[in-house]
DNA sequence: TAGGTGTTGACAATGATTGTCATGACTGGG
DNA sequence: CCCAGTCATGACAATCATTGTCAACACCTA
């Protein structure tokens, strides 16, 4: 049950992976591989699509980042702050998101599971809503 | 914020449609249109997957069944009886489902979604683990 | 029973993700 | 500093669940 190991494959330093780092470091919302991709390329860099997608792939991997799935099924990528288990409250219209804790969840859900007779229990929990600022934008039409 | 409308556009009652839905009843785990698919087809069916797709996405807009993606991006599908919003114990080994009602839960998602000024908050929650009986077949290796 | 319309199913198209593999970039040792 | 040995990259092909198309069909009702 403990943490995985830290960089299963990532043996080096790249700049592509620098890059990706970077972006992630100034960036707030949950991002997909090909907007990170087209973002690099705006910005003149030669990165290829498949890097992007293994970069970030390894980065959940090694728990730098954290995944989201969209109801579509694509995948998004943020860097995570919180080094323990959290859950995110996401803005649906400009994708800002917010970490936070549930202890809360965390009891009853295995409160939930065991009553059930399950064992080995874990969950998937996620809030989205409307920032203050997005209810703002909304409000005023 | 009603419950959608019932049956927004399945005007008709088909061969198809009722053979889909005998399926659901008859299983308690959730399952994917090309498994449905699959069945049916294994029982003699010539139903078409497109069908089956079609089907399974117009009684999901119908809430006639719940809808749940895999860690893979698939969509799963399953005839559930609880009429009220409610969440999923799901055994990631058999599949067999476990609806359950997270008051506790709706509560905290809300009381964390407004101390964030967030509006218009939603969630998706879901438990997964090994059931009982999947429990004791794993134990006896 | 016949017509109008919702449905079906074979097949093509989509699109994000993954596989391939030759070429290029790190890094530690000499 | 330079080189070999790896690991990483990127252009491109391949997957594969899901969606789009559209002519042929099946409900249902008047
Ligand atoms: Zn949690
Ligand atoms: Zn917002
Ligand atoms: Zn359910
Ligand atoms: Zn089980």
């Amino acid at each position: 049950m403990a943490t995985k190991p830290p960089a299963e494959n990532m043996a080096r330093s790249t700049k592509q992976r620098t890059a990706i780092l970077e972006l992630l470091e100034h960036d707030d919302a949950f991002r997909s591989a090909q907007d990170l991709h087209a973002i690099l390329r705006e910005a003149g860099s030669k990165i290829g699509l498949t890097t992007v997608y293994r970069t970030l792939q390894a980065f959940a991997e090694a728990d730098i980042v954290d995944v989201m799935r969209l109801p579509g099924g694509d995948h998004l990528y943020r860097l995570c702050s919180a080094e323990e288990h959290h859950h995110h409250l996401v803005c649906r219209s400009c994708g800002r998101t917010v970490e936070v804790a549930g202890p809360t969840v965390e009891r009853w859900a295995n409160k939930v599971a065991a009553d059930h007779g399950f064992t080995e229990v874990g969950h998937t929990l996620e809030l989205h809503g409307l920032c203050a600022e997005c209810s703002q934008s909304f409000k005023a039409q």
